[in-house]
DNA sequence: AATTTGCGAAACCGAATAGTTGCACATATA
DNA sequence: TATATGTGCAACTATTCGGTTTCGCAAATT
């Protein structure tokens, strides 16, 4: 299924469980002991993750390790470029400005 | 109203609005003439993207300027960072913690 | 003064979302 | 072999979401 990576970090819950894995590989029942919610819950979190890439699994025996896929999150920063143009020449324009006014002062 | 920008990016068409919005202030119906739906539909996403702060306001007469507000985007960068740190490294930790696993199957 | 234009708000609707409980099933363990 | 454990999946529910249509109102235009 093709999911949105986007919308795989609406959720408050996902943002917690990626950060949770993003060094280490762990259970669903061990993510689900840091969190309120049911294991079946964190699992639909854990499943809409898988979906979109943003995390991997490692079966061993009747347990499954979820841990954080990195390099997916690269696109999120790669689509925050646009913008990272903007907000680094809009500090350029502004020493321009600030430039322009000094010269005048003269 | 509290909002969370990370809810407020997550659907295409505010993305979308975002990009268009970010080196131009535009009018509500400016910006509904690049989409498919309604301008009242456009409204409803800029009100999301105004109670985040994602986007300013400007009112001149009847009509209302909306702008990217391109410094409460760092946030999201800010958020990155601890996930740009990972894959940043020259050995991959995340790989580190694989190959630990795996020695450990053996 | 009458009309057009630009806008947000409200009411409504179908679809998606996040959660629950109750299962089935394979794998460990006694 | 019998039981306990780890897991995903299905069914159900309440809530949210994104869209539309209809409306009211203020500002511009005639």
């Amino acid at each position: 299924m093709r999911r949105d990576i986007f919308q795989a970090i609406a959720d408050p819950t996902r943002r917690s469980i990626i950060t949770l894995i993003a060094l280490q590989a762990m259970t669903p029942n061990a993510i689900a002991e840091h969190f309120d919610s049911t294991r079946q819950a964190i699992s639909k979190h854990l499943r809409i993750l898988t979906e979109c890439e943003l995390v991997k699994q490692e079966y061993r025996g009747r347990e499954i390790y979820y841990q954080l896929e990195v390099k997916k999150m690269k696109e999120i920063d790669k689509w925050l470029d646009q913008f990272r143009k903007i907000w680094e020449t809009s500090f350029n324009q502004l020493d321009k400005v600030l430039l322009t006014m000094k010269k005048q002062k003269r």
